[in-house]
DNA sequence: TGTATCGGACAGTCAAACGG
DNA sequence: CGTTTGACTGTCCGATACAT
């Protein structure tokens, strides 16, 4: 075609090609690609020439939707036993489905099933009233009659239910005003600027472009902010001091942290009300409502957090984030950032039903959301129509998509499924061949070193701690899959695996000491001290009470006097308990190796971490009154070997003093300053807080409850 | 009569599907 | 891995509407 030639400078370079100007695109008229073009030239408008748009994905598969479709009728007829010519004279009736597996269109498929699995797909429902929809009739997507329905119906429910909010955010009557507990203008910023370097870079829920408008609206005025920008601004602020220490929140800002805490929580949970995050359906809302769950991870009972965080998970499914979504159903910003919030609220939950002591029903081989692209924020615009390419080299994403490489191998794990759903087993991602030494994670380690972490540069803070956190993520989970492989063997078998699980747990303590004792982490602490190495820590004690002098115990002992250093643990010399526990825990393990280097006629040498001990407990003895006395030495854990502990769910890190306070009704006066109203006896949690291990036992012969 | 608008035919491009 | 297919983008003719 003529006029198609002459739009490129020569017949053999294709790539300059020039496109009519804008305004003869837009009259539809012949351009003479000078610019200024004639037709510009003579309506004296500006000439601009137009840029080639990038090309829409091309959708998939239209005919063979047609072909579901035909399929669909060809079953139904062979069920009334009418005669008809099938499509194909060779696809009998027992061979339905000739192109299996099936697509998303029509077929649900779950994500990566085994191979040894054979079951015949069912057709996936997508709702009742697309099934509505299709039995009456019409598959016709302009027939609104039914989506109006569907929409009258779900308008209808926002009318009638008003108080939604209150079922775990408070009661109350009207909405409250919380423009004066926003901070200042420069506050904010600062405030932002912290979230920035701080959490965001972990976390990655949020999309720093787009939300910097919000920020800016806020420091202009608080007064007429809509109510999920405020619930997200409330989160942010909340976590922004929540990634503080102690000493640094009150130097920035000149107050407690624990003040500052109390009073952007507050501020979050009455926005979250406002803008009805139980029943919300928008992602910014659940952002904020994942976000003010984080900022209480230290603070609250991990069970209740477990109970709050279902929900957050459940929200996440009706807005269909487990899903990946069909190409044009969102916006490729919006579909990255609906990935990158599932991915995080699993990981989260995960975390919590861990050290709950739960079974974790999230992290299964079920869902279909792929993990988050390895892209920065800057490459993620609203008009794009294409999905930008994935670095090979890290990016903002390095630590979240690190994260949900390990998750989303683990989620298909035989051990992961052994331990949490022993009936998705079938569902396992099942190699063929024998399993090598190392069973199901050598892969995943080859793959998460060779494709995220040999680019990473170790002197860059993000790259350094998502290169830490994931080793220590893998020895764990090569600790757990020990352990589970244990649980199936006889006590003779599972003897010689001894050695497997304490290399696994010096591993573990040892990437986790990297991290702990490096400067580079500073500003990501907050997001480490989520993790203390707990199993490392009782596996390691363990072993080192049976074999004291056993040929792993000096290294053994040598990671955990690094790794206890490190986390210079007096820091949570006020959460005592289990600051108390692990002392002991640490001391009883050495008075064994002591006992055995005396009977040998060894010289010893105690490590630095048992005086550090030493003398932390006898700071703490006169401190610490919720230290219930129970002894690791005396209470039977130590030396008794055949005792359990059955609830491990107290393994966490940290106190938890607040837990009642995500549920609307705080237990700190601070929050009856904000709140105008009583504050519950916060006496009637502390006996909640007690880790009261004397009571507690451990089954160390099959470790099936030994969740983490 | 001149000018602007826009439906739609047509051509080119290229990702997905196909076939050997 | 080359070929085919067809979804998608870009071009611009010519019918029509509207202004002068």
């Amino acid at each position: 075609m003529s006029s198609e030639q002459s739009a490129y400078t020569s017949s053999q370079t294709k790539q300059q090609r020039v496109l009519a100007c804008v305004l003869c695109q837009q009259r539809k008229v012949k351009c003479d690609r000078n610019f200024p073009c004639a037709n510009c030239t003579k309506s004296q408008a500006k000439c601009v020439p137009a840029t080639l748009l990038p090309r829409r994905r091309r959708r998939r598969f239209a005919e063979r939707e047609l072909l579901d479709q035909l399929r669909n009728y060809e079953h139904l007829l062979r069920q009334h036993n009418i005669d008809f010519e099938p499509l194909r004279k060779d696809s009998p009736s027992t061979k339905e489905s000739p192109d299996e597996p099936q697509d998303e269109h029509g077929v649900a498929e779950v994500s990566s099933p085994s191979s040894n699995l054979k079951s015949k797909p069912i057709p996936e429902v997508k709702s009742f009233w697309h099934a509505v929809r299709c039995r009456f009739g019409s598959d016709d997507e302009s027939d609104d009659y039914v989506d109006d329905f569907a929409q009258t119906v779900g308008r209808a429910m926002d009318k009638v239910y008003v108080n939604d909010g209150s079922l775990i955010l408070g009661l109350r009557q009207i909405p409250v005003d919380l423009s004066p507990l926003h901070p200042e203008p420069a506050q904010i910023l600062r405030l932002w600027q912290l979230f920035v370097d701080n959490v965001n870079p972990l976390l990655r829920v949020v999309h720093t472009p787009t939300v910097q408008g919000y920020v800016i609206e806020a420091v202009a005025s608080t007064k007429s902010m809509k109510p999920i920008t405020e619930a997200l601004m409330f989160s942010i602020y909340a976590t922004g001091i929540f990634s503080l220490s102690e000493e640094d929140c009150l130097s920035v800002f000149g107050t407690q942290k624990d003040e500052l805490m109390v009073k952007y929580q507050f501020g979050c949970q009455q926005a979250l009300a406002n803008c009805g995050v139980l029943r919300t359906s928008d992602r910014d809302c659940l952002t904020a409502f994942y976000l003010y769950l984080i900022s209480f991870n230290h603070t609250t009972d991990p069970r209740a957090l477990s109970s709050i965080s279902a929900i957050a998970i459940r929200i996440a499914q009706r807005m269909k984030l487990d899903k990946d979504s069909p190409d044009g159903d969102y916006s490729v910003l919006e579909a990255e950032m609906r990935r990158r919030l599932w991915w995080a609220l699993v990981l989260f939950d995960l975390h919590i039903s861990q050290v709950a002591g739960e079974k974790n029903k999230t992290l299964m081989p079920t869902f279909t959301c792929r993990i988050p692209l390895n892209v920065n924020d800057a490459e993620l615009r609203p008009e794009m129509k294409d999905e930008p390419l994935a670095h090979d080299q890290p990016t903002e994403a390095i630590y979240a998509v690190v994260r949900s490489a390990i998750g989303d191998h683990m989620r298909h794990t035989v051990f992961n499924l052994a331990y949490n759903a022993p009936e998705l087993a079938p569902f396992a991602r099942v190699r063929d061949g024998p399993s090598p030494e190392g069973g199901e994670l050598m892969e995943l380690e080859r793959l998460i070193e060779h494709k995220y972490l040999r680019f990473c540069n170790p002197e860059n803070p993000l790259h350094f701690v998502a290169t830490w956190e994931a080793r220590t993520n893998i020895a764990k989970c090569r600790l757990m899959e020990d352990y589970s492989i244990q649980a199936k063997s006889s006590p003779a078998d599972s003897y010689g695996r001894l050695d497997n699980a304490v290399v696994h747990s010096i591993r573990m303590l040892e990437c986790d000491t990297q991290l702990m004792a490096s400067p580079l982490i500073k500003g990501f602490r907050w997001m480490l001290y989520f993790n203390f190495p707990f199993p490392a820590y009782i596996h390691l004690v363990k072993c080192l009470e049976k074999s004291p002098r056993s040929e792993h115990a000096e290294r053994a002992w040598r990671a955990l006097n690094a790794n206890f250093l490190a986390w210079d643990i007096s820091h949570f010399h006020k959460n005592g308990t289990f600051f108390t526990q692990v002392c002991k825990m640490v001391l009883g393990a050495w008075s064994y190796r002591e006992t055995a280097l005396i009977q040998a006629g060894e010289m010893i040498v105690p490590p630095p971490c048992v005086g550090r001990i030493l003398e932390l407990l006898s700071i703490s003895q006169d401190v610490d009154p919720r230290d219930g006395g129970s002894d690791w030495m005396t209470d039977g854990v130590a030396g008794g070997g055949g005792e359990g502990m059955d609830d491990l769910y107290h393994m966490m890190p940290l106190g938890f003093e607040n837990n009642s306070f995500p549920l609307g009704q705080g237990g700190s006066d601070l929050y009856a300053d904000f709140a105008n109203v009583a504050p519950v006896d916060a006496g009637l949690d502390s006996n909640m807080n007690r880790l009261d291990w004397a009571a507690s036992t451990i089954d160390w012969g099959v470790g099936q409850r030994t969740t983490w």
